[in-house]
This record gives structure tokens, C-alpha cells and sequence, in this order.
DNA sequence: CGCGATTTTGAGAGCCGTCAAGATACGTGG
DNA sequence: CCACGTATCTTGACGGCTCTCAAAATCGCG
């Protein structure tokens, strides 16, 4: 593995997630508090394994810049993409929990994310409660993510489960400002969508081809065009709710 | 719905799960703040639904007796069952996040469940940095179980995934003494593993047989015997993995 | 004994997977 | 600037796993 430059550059109180909407204001002694809790910045390039699975990584991470993806694995090499990881989210909790973690991680693009010690979070715990129910708040997201995931997988048609991903990705990707207008940067081959739907790449390719022809989406190069937001949505069986601002670490 | 007698009748001392060996000790300070926390019983019957998806319950609830599960629906009705909740396992943290669940849960036997009000629990994080933590480890665990699940969803096929969830139900319920030696009693018709599974209940029948055919288990009524543990596994694709004790509230 | 829920079985259809091959894009070395 | 190898995307043909439809059998219960 390439060495990793961890150093601090980017002090917690000018993060740049502190622009985005999305996010919660946080009380000058959290940020302080982050900021001693901040090991550095680590940068990967894209295709590089963040976590892999089985291991034992002392370090959590929040993503500052670019994809990344959770994945799992089965013995004979079949791989179910568990969620996607974009800026504010969390990687690393299940092993601070469990020793181990149970899934690998993966950088789609070049990445840039915030270092913190795993034996460290015990104090966040102790000293900042606001902070600790903030991890909980993140834990509980990725379990409501995941639930709507398996509702996709497990019910969803095929068209269904690619006109919902893409949704979903847009619309997570807007949120922190990876997607402008109808337009979204994908960081992602087909063989990822299949991956993440448990469909065949063959047969996630001929979909999409179904959902350009419906005049839903115009994909050129790895970016996809929302043309028509409201079909996509109806095949996608996809119910809308808000989002208030979210806490990041 | 029914009416609900809540009321304290079993002290958190008394409580038991805490002869379990699978579930951590606890300190008695911190027996006291949960029977503090502790808003009393609910019991419910068969069939009774716990929350409701889209609801906004003030209560968060933790399962003492019985099974239920966890699922979601798509507006034309198809649905994904997300897991199973067992003795110990904790109900609602999703609501004291989002104001909402995105998921209901319904009881498949009578069930017996501590019930604690949802606005204290941010004094627990206040006051009990080691129960916060147990909190956040809870929806951690979570978090690994869809992972897994989405795997299997995903990525096994029929057999495999009937094997898998037999398995997975079999270890669980043993850690909790609600199996013992190689038979599972498990409360759920064909429908629900159907829906667990993603696949059609016609479909699921017939890979039974299969698994029954096969020497792996037997079935009579609603108990399951696993007659050939390592062909299940085997089928399964299951990876085994050490459990250290765990928190409950 | 009779009715609803659940399980079982068979038949046929179709969605999706596998196999295979060609097309396109992209980076690298000559 | 071109040649070439690798990765990705596309398309067609075919097979099969899983679905739907339908009906019979069994079970639970009043």
C-alpha cells in the first residue's frame, strides 16, 4: 500500500463542510474539541481500499472531498456494494465497536478525508455528549439509508432499482454540492451499479438504456442528466421526505 | 389499537436479560439511571403492530420476551422484512433522530417490552457516557446485520439465502436461549421468510424442500432442526465470527 | 364439522443471468 | 502521431432461475 502523508493542514474551525448548508453549526468548544481530536488529512487516489474488509484500522475517518464505497464480499468473490460514502459521512464506527470491521471501503475518486484516532472516541463520549449523540445521529443514518437499500434490493424491479439508485444519488450528491442542476458526476461503472442493485452488468446496462430511451436520463461520459424528475421518481417508487441539517464530525 | 398497560412491575435489577450470558454487566449506578429511564411493560400480542412506518412514537422500547421484525413497504403494497428484533434488542432510536420511522415493526409472538420515553434520552448521554456509548454500539450492530443481510440479498442465491437466514436466526436465538441444542423455534410462516429474503413465496416453499431433501434440516409445525450444521453453513456461504458480550438497555 | 390461514405442488411465462463478441474509450510506449 | 493493450460499454442469443397463476392439501380453531 502507498505510503499515507497524514499531517494537519486544515484546522476543524475552517473544514470546508462548514459552507455547506446541510450541516449543523457546531459551538466554538466543539470544533475545539475536534480539533484536538483531528489526527490529519489523509489522501488516496481513486480505486485505492480505505478499509478492507476483516481488517482492524485504528483510524476513523470523515470524508472532506470525493466517492468512496462500503462494500462486502463472499468467498467466491460475488460483491454487494453496501452504500456510497461522499462528503460528511462517516467511515470506520463498526470497528471501534467490534474490533473488527466487517466491510471493506474503497475510494471511487481522489479523496480527501479528516484522520481521528479510533481509542480517542472514548473521550468524546465522556467530555462532549452533544458530539457523542452526533455519532449515534450518523450510526442511525446509515441504518435508515441501508433499510431503504434493502427495500430496493429485495422488492424493487430492475427498472425500479436503477431509476432509484440514480435518484438517491442525486439527490445525496446535490446536498453537498457534487451535483448541479440536472446534472450529476457519476464516479462509477456500470459493473458498480450492478453491484450495488444486485443485478447482472449486462442486464443493468440494457435498463439504463431502457431509462434513455424513456427520456428519463442522458448519460455522456460519467455524467447523468435528470431529465424528467417526476418519471424518474414514479418508476423509482420513490417517497420524498425532508432533511433538517445534519451533524458531521 | 388496543389499550397498553404500562407499568412498572420488574425492576431494572430484576430484569432477564441480565442472566443472560451473552449480554455485558452492568455497574448498579448505572441500573439505577436505567430504571429511572424506565417508563415501565408493554406487552403486546401476536400480530400487533409496534410502530408504524411514517409514525412519530414517543416511546423507544427495548425487548425483553418474544420476536418481531423490522420491515418497510412500497406504496403498491410488496415488502421487505429488515430484520428480526429478539430479547435485548433495542426499538426506535431511528424516532429520536428523525422524528419519524421510515420502518414499522410488528410482533410475531406475544412480546414483552421495557418501554423508556424517547425526550430522556439525551440526559442519558448527558449523564451516562458508557450507556450512550452502549446506545451507539446497538445501532452499530444493527448496521453490521443489514450489511450482512444486503449481502444476501444481493448477492446469494435462493438456496443460499434460505440457508444463510436459517443459520443466522439459529445462532441468534441460541445466544438468548430462544433455541436450544439443534432446534429453532421459529414464529414466522413462509410469507415472512419470503419477504425477508426477496424472493416469492412459491419459491421459497419449494427451496425448503430442497434444504430438507438435502439432510440440512427438518421441519415440523413452526420448529426448525438443523440436522447437518456445516452443509448448512456451507450452503450458506456463512462466515463464522466470535461475539464478545454485548449492551442492552 | 366448516372456514380461513398456511403449505404444497404443478404448469407455464418471463425477467434476468450467462456467454460471447464487437465497439468504444483511454493511456502508454514506440 | 500512431499502435496497441486494457477497461468499459453495448448488443444479441440462449438458458434457467424465479415469478405468477391456479388448485389441492393440510392445519388451526371455533
Amino acid at each position: 500500500m502507498a505510503a499515507r502523508d497524514v499531517s494537519i493542514r486544515i484546522p476543524c474551525s475552517k473544514c470546508p463542510l462548514r459552507d455547506l448548508e446541510c450541516f449543523r453549526d457546531f459551538t466554538e468548544k466543539e470544533v475545539e474539541f475536534l480539533h484536538e481530536f483531528k489526527q490529519g488529512e489523509l489522501t488516496v487516489n481513486p480505486g485505492a481500499p480505505i478499509v478492507l474488509e476483516e481488517s482492524n484500522s485504528p483510524h476513523l475517518y470523515t470524508v472532506l472531498e470525493g466517492w468512496g464505497f462500503r462494500y462486502k464480499t463472499l468467498p467466491d468473490g460475488r460483491r454487494q456494494i453496501l452504500n456510497y460514502v461522499m462528503p460528511g459521512d462517516f467511515i470506520g464506527l463498526q470497528s471501534s465497536v467490534f474490533e473488527v470491521m466487517s466491510h471493506g471501503v474503497e475510494a471511487l475518486t481522489e479523496m480527501m478525508m479528516c484522520v481521528f484516532p479510533r481509542d480517542k472516541l472514548w473521550t468524546l463520549y465522556t467530555r462532549h455528549p452533544t458530539l457523542a449523540f452526533d455519532v449515534t445521529w450518523l450510526a442511525s443514518r446509515e441504518e435508515r439509508l441501508l433499510d431503504e437499500h434493502l427495500l430496493t434490493v429485495g422488492r424493487r424491479t430492475a427498472i425500479e432499482r436503477v431509476a432509484f439508485v440514480i435518484w438517491h444519488l442525486y439527490k445525496r450528491a446535490l446536498s453537498v454540492g457534487l451535483a448541479s442542476g440536472n446534472r450529476l458526476d457519476l464516479p462509477v461503472t456500470q459493473q458498480h451499479l450492478a453491484d450495488t442493485l444486485g443485478l447482472s452488468l449486462v442486464h443493468t446496462n440494457k435498463t439504463l438504456k431502457k431509462l434513455r430511451a424513456n427520456g428519463c436520463i442522458s448519460v455522456e461520459e460519467r455524467t447523468v442528466e435528470v431529465l424528467d424528475k417526476s418519471k424518474l421518481i414514479e418508476i423509482a417508487q420513490a417517497q420524498e421526505h425532508e432533511e433538517g441539517p445534519r451533524p458531521f464530525l
